[in-house]
RNA sequence: GCCCGGAUGGCGGAAUUGGUAGACGCGUCAGACUCAAAAUCUGGUAUUCGCAAGGAUGUGCAGGUUCGAUUCCUGUUCCGGGCACCA
């Protein structure tokens, strides 16, 4: 040993040294000291790497580099007050494997972070408890930001944004502007500037967009002639950003509209006052007139199958016919002119199968179409149905309805059809009317069958009476003209009939209806819009961004009007008074980051055309509709104003799963008590009694609950009479209090004072928890800290682990038992480079075939599985690598080294940490991926296994270049298979290279 | 109600294109080291019959296609997510 101690590292103010083959007993005393630093300490040298990156700013990124681009994002997250549970940093973890990951492999990664920072439950802690939402928000952000910052994240936070912030938000009316100056050219198939539309109307008349919408023709002289009124409320048809009018959940006592999510049972959840429909003007994102382009962008996108699919019925694109019904004037009541029923169906062959005709609630023709008998009971109805919230009339098995007195006449052969009103017909979707045709569809034959409608057949044996069929190859019957021709080609012949006849005609029709963009809410960003005589005025670009005004309460205004209206400066300027909804900022965020700090432009074009596209964003599927339709609608948009070169933001989406918590239950008995001695007293207060599991689940048997009374009566004492009050009630305890489902009596007891004196019936000397799967949520009390563990275990583990608990995309429960094996394994690898007792291990020899062959097999499986999202599975690749290598003694840097470049993607620290130790003087992010060699890859025979009819009976090693004939004598002749012949002769020898092999007798 | 997912050992999960079901980890059992503990290491661990060799069963449930099905098809049960003002 030439130098018995070697100088290896400085951190901080000590010299680290190493010692090579010495004893401890030998070593002189200091070096005690210096043997510990050879342990994994994780957290100290955590600190110290995330330190030197921010110091050294590894993760910021910039637009000009020679490296092609790669932009991986988060969806932001809303900062709550409650801070981030276990559940938050999934998607985090992934992205930042994947964004560190594709920088190894040579991309210049954008990888930004911000907050999603407008929002209801701001508003809502400002309403109870006074704190002005920018502060609550600011705290919340920065109580994120820290415990983000323990878990090693790469992102570039020179580039944070923040929604609520006026830099932000500028951009975010400026945005709307264009919208509200904008109009759909369904020739071009793009938005155009509403300057264009009015030239036209100047020039052409309504010509240019005849058909687009029930508006009266006029010529270019007649628009020239209309009050500017007039004008502009033709003018707001066609803006993308347009006031209209809409029902929203009204609470009276609460003076407020509450969102479907606050109304339970058709009350308020907070305070449980009465909701009702109302309709209040609002403003609207015109995305209908994008669907078709929506629906075709899927096509150019990397979205889960399912994910497309989601979209796609929300879409809810069909062709289908409008048919127009005459009402039977010979109700009594004939002198009140009807006018038609216009009706929305897609399966206009079925028009001689119509029983009775559906009319929504809301329908404008409710009232005309009711006869004065009928006015009673549709008006009770009604009622009944305007104190249902939207979700519930969905989620409502019973059927429900009224009769309205009138009928219908089938076009056709005019036959009488009863018009019905029910909750079942959406105002929104179609005509907002149906002709329902009991014998093909499911909703329609439950009605009839409730309502006793008597049913044609006119598909013969195809409807069985029993349930509806929707088929389409029946061949009709009962249906005049079409009788005999099949259903599919009927859907023409009639729709041919009704256009010629001048009864209607074909439609196609979209679910999706156009997205509300205003609430009557404080904490949004406020509209550039100001109110002159009805009139709605765009404020100039160069007064932005409007500020949102303090205020001194967030109680909302008059007339359902928002917090804004309270203000006497801001109605004086006749300023709208509701704020955009919490999608608006988020619909466009993803190009900000290319640009953050942009004062002239919301993003510079040469940014957006360097970074383009979000090559891969991950988030959950609860934005499968709203965010993701929204943000691609704004991209399609931005992209028709020529303002960014792409008109879909997200190349791919990956869709992480929801952690869920996992619940533990504790039981308190309900029970009250009685002196049993001389100075008796009336019911007296008990300490809480608690019973194990056990006695929960059998409570119901009468002689447990006996046994228990007679146990409790013991541990209470004998002068009291007892008894259950009602049975048992289960309560959430703190999952920390638990191990595993044993409860921690001593720390329950702390808990929460009233438990302080808490009793415990036992089960086996221990207290055993009840569980359940649940959302992860504060109260109940099953959420879990990652600072906590990172504390404990370290970043890398905690990384490491989140992603070893299964596949990103799936939904699972959280359980921290199986952590201890992930942090086990980065030991392992520790001590692969140094050893606790014998401090540096690793060496430069030369590595042999045996450990290059691990080392290349474990490069593709880590390159595979990285790139295709397989998180879970890469870390059990490296995991098997390092048990590999550590049975092999393998301590080589040559082999090492890569190993630690294929783990620092999920791993950063600790990685970064070894590679500097084994003295690379640049950070391992900037080393390059290591490249598989085929060379240690090939094999040249493999173990086969070997079936017999399906089942494996035995194996053989067989050359990967066998053919089948030499397959199929090496394998007859095998004794196991002769055993199993039995004498019989195969069938069929079945060969799969490099699979196995099967024979059949 | 409608739309979209999911279901595999005691537990989380693996099986990438229809080809050896249970990789990897947890837990657990046995052993080594230790005065002891921790840490670490070695081995076993789907169920079932069997001393063993070996056999049978087995991927929510019921069928089907196939030489072969966790994987494809039909039906069904249960669980999770979304349903337009939560974000």
């Amino acid at each position: 040993m030439p130098d018995p101690f070697r100088v290896f590292a400085i951190v901080g103010r000590f010299p680290f040294y190493i010692t090579i083959g010495a004893k401890i007993e030998d070593l002189p005393a200091r070096c005690v000291f210096l043997l510990v630093h050879m342990e994994y300490s994780f957290s100290s040298l955590e600190r110290k790497w995330q330190e030197q990156w921010t110091a050294g700013q590894v993760y910021r990124v910039n637009s000009n580099s020679p490296k092609p681009k790669y932009y991986v994002l988060d969806m932001f997250p809303y900062p709550s007050g409650t801070g981030l549970h276990v559940g938050h940093p999934l998607g985090y973890i992934a992205s930042d494997i994947f964004a560190r990951f594709k920088r190894l492999k040579g991309f210049n990664v954008l990888h930004p972070m911000g907050y999603d920072a407008f929002g209801l439950p701001a508003e809502q802690y400002a309403l109870d408890h006074g704190v002005h939402p920018a502060d609550s928000t600011g705290q919340n952000i920065k109580n994120f930001r820290d415990q983000l910052d323990r878990i090693g994240f790469c992102f570039d936070w020179s580039r944070e944004v923040n929604t609520s912030e006026p830099g932000y938000y500028r951009w975010t009316q400026w945005i709307f502007l264009q919208l509200f100056n904008s109009w759909y050219n369904r020739n071009e198939r793009k938005a155009s500037s509403i300057q264009s539309l009015i030239r036209s109307f100047e020039t052409g008349g309504s010509a240019i967009v005849s058909g687009y919408r029930n508006l009266p023709a006029f010529t270019a002289e007649e628009w020239k002639a209309f009050p500017e009124k007039r004008q502009q409320d033709i003018l707001m048809e066609f803006r993308l950003a347009y006031c209209g009018y809409g029902e929203v959940n009204w609470c009276e006592r609460l003076g407020t509209v509450l969102a479907n999510d606050e109304v339970i049972n058709g009350v308020s959840e907070r305070g449980g006052y009465p909701v009702v429909k109302k309709k209040l003007r609002q403003w609207y994102l015109r995305i209908t007139e994008y669907a078709d382009r929506l629906l075709e962008g899927l096509d150019k996108v990397e979205f889960s199958d399912a994910m497309k699919e989601m979209q796609a019925n929300w879409i809810g694109k069909s062709y289908g016919a409008e048919i127009d019904f005459e009402i039977a004037t010979d109700q009594g009541n004939s002198q009140v002119q009807r006018p038609k029923l216009k009706v929305y169906t897609t399966r206009p062959d079925t028009i001689f199968g119509v029983d009775f005709m559906v009319i929504a609630p809301e329908h404008e023709l409710v009232s005309s179409l009711t006869t004065a008998s009928r006015r009673q009971p549709v008006e009770e109805y009604i009622a009944y149905v305007n104190s249902r919230s939207e979700r519930e009339r969905m989620a409502e098995k019973k059927i429900t309805g009224s009769f309205t007195g009138s009928y219908a006449l089938n076009p056709f052969d005019g036959r009488r059809i009863p018009v019905w009103v029910s909750e079942y017909v959406l105002a929104g979707y179609g005509t907002g009317a149906i002709m329902a045709v009991p014998c093909g569809d499911e909703r329609d034959f439950k009605f009839a069958q409730h309502f006793a409608i008597p049913i044609t057949n006119i598909i013969g044996k195809y409807f069985n009476g029993q349930e509806a069929n929707p088929t389409k190859e029946a061949l009709l019957e009962n249906s005049d003209f079409l009788n005999g021709v099949t259903m599919k080609e009927a859907i023409g012949l009639v729709n041919d009939r009704l256009e010629s006849m001048g009864l209607g005609n074909r439609r196609v029709n979209y679910k999706m209806r156009d997205a509300a963009f205003s609430r009557q809410r404080y904490w949004g960003e406020p509209f550039p819009i100001v109110w002159k005589n009805g009139i709605a005025y765009p404020l100039d670009e160069k007064e932005l961004p409007l500020l949102l005004p303090e205020v001194k309460n967030y109680k909302p205004g008059p007339d359902g009007e928002g917090p804004l209206a309270n203000i006497p400066e801001w109605t004086a300027r006749h300023l709208e008074t509701s704020t955009m909804p919490g999608y608006a900022g988020s619909s466009w965020y993803f190009l900000r980051y290319m640009d953050p700090h942009n004062t002239l432009q919301f993003c510079d074009r040469k940014a957006s055309d360097y970074w383009g596209q979000v090559d891969l964003y991950i988030g959950g599927t609860e934005h499968a509709v709203g965010h993701l339709l929204y943000s691609r609608m704004w991209t399609k948009f931005l992209f028709d104003l020529d303002l960014i070169g792409f008109d879909e933001p997200f190349r791919r989406l990956l869709n992480q799963g929801m952690i869920q918590g996992s619940s533990r239950f504790v039981y308190r008995l309900s029970m009250n008590a009685n002196y049993t001695g001389p100075d008796k007293q009336p019911e007296r207060k008990l300490p809480p009694v608690f019973i194990s599991k056990v006695f929960f689940d059998q409570y119901n048997d009468k002689n447990i609950s006996e046994q228990l009374l007679i146990k409790v009566s013991r541990l209470i004492g004998n002068e009291m009479s007892i008894w259950f009050s009602a049975p048992p009630v289960p309560l959430h305890v703190d999952v920390q209090l638990v191990d595993g489902v044993q409860l921690n009596i001593k720390e329950f007891k702390k808990w929460k004072q009233e438990y302080a004196e808490a009793l415990f019936i036992l089960e086996d000397d221990k207290y055993i928890c009840g569980t359940e799967t649940e959302k992860m949520s504060k109260s109940k009390f099953n959420t879990v800290d990652p600072t906590a563990l990172v504390e404990k275990y370290g970043a890398d583990t905690f990384r490491m682990y989140e992603m070893f608990l299964g596949p990103v995309e799936q939904s699972k429960p959280w359980d921290t038992k199986g952590i201890e094996g992930v942090h086990r394994f980065l030991r392992k690898l520790w001590r692969l480079f140094y050893d606790e007792s014998k401090g540096k291990v690793w060496t430069t020899m030369g590595a042999t075939d045996a450990e290059l062959k691990i080392l290349h097999k474990t490069i593709k499986k880590m390159d595979e599985d990285t790139e295709r999202h397989s998180f879970n599975t890469a870390v059990s690749t490296m995991m098997i690598a390092v048990n590999e290598l550590a049975d092999l003694k393998c301590h080589k840097k040559e082999v090492l080294e890569k190993i630690l470049i294929l783990l620092t993607p999920y791993a950063p620290h600790i990685c970064e940490e070894l590679w500097n130790l084994l003295g690379n003087p640049f950070s391992i992010i900037d080393a390059p991926y290591p490249v598989a060699d085929q060379k240690y890859l090939a094999e040249t025979d493999k173990q086969y296994p070997v079936a017999i009819n399906g089942k494996t009976r035995t194996e053989m090693n067989i050359s990967l270049d066998a053919t089948q004939q030499q397959v199929e004598a090496l394998v007859l002749s095998d004794v196991a298979v002769q055993k199993w012949l039995n004498g019989k002769s195969p069938k069929k020898v079945i060969y799969v290279k490099n699979k196995m092999i099967n024979i059949v007798v």
